[in-house]
DNA sequence: CGGGATCCGACTTGATACTG
DNA sequence: CAGTATCAAGTCGGATCCCG
């Protein structure tokens, strides 16, 4: 961690509008997806890298830690060799789950109606 | 608009995922700011920009012509000098208030538990 | 196994000046 | 008044490669 590469950041940040808020907490681009997984499983961090098509360690590390931070996910770490680490929904992290339906259920209304209507 | 700035050209994406497609419709920087100030007003261009605190008139644009191409916003000019348009919620729109107003009592809680209790 | 460190390109946004 | 055009900057995500 040097001169860093930060992505959403959400600490220390003032939010002008609470939409914003929690659109740089849910807002990333794997995030959703991420959530979705833990929704109803512990999973471990290569079994989350399965099920996201195509995302690089990288990412999946630094939008998980995005979100540990954020208190939405909980990281537990058996300090074994070979190590094993599992990621779940925090209490808090499950309430973001009836939003992520919401949001669902609208972009499927916003997909049918626009390649239905036009 | 010679070699075009697209942005979030939502025309022709397919989506994996329809959280993804929502995002994608709201998640503009100013567009939840936008949709919210056209609630339950028609306001012009000028207005708009007023209300909105350091929009460049660039943004401004971009994000109601994406918002408009993708049925949330209504563009009404009166072909007169100097000009007059108009902007309002079309009827689908108005189905984003409610998501808006999901997102932003989500991110009320969010605020309050992040830096209430760490 | 579960990452961290780097480097880079693409996309998104901002600042400003200008115009029908 | 309601935008465009242009240029610059910032942000995000992807590809590798490496390590304890």
């Amino acid at each position: 961690m040097t001169t860093e590469d930060k992505t959403n950041g959400t600490s220390d940040r003032e939010y002008s509008c609470p939409v914003e808020a929690t659109l740089s907490v849910i807002g990333g681009k794997w995030k959703p997806l991420i959530l979705w997984q833990l929704k109803e499983d512990v999973l471990r961090y290569n079994s989350l890298q399965q099920t996201l098509p195509g995302i690089s360690p990288r990412m999946l590390t630094k939008q998980l830690r995005e979100m540990e931070d954020d208190g939405l996910v909980k990281r537990k770490m058996y300090p074994q060799i070979p190590p094993r680490v599992e990621y779940s929904l925090t209490e808090f992290g499950k309430t973001v789950i009836p939003l992520l339906e919401a949001l669902a259920g609208w972009g499927i209304r916003y997909v049918e109606q626009k390649y239905n209507l036009k």
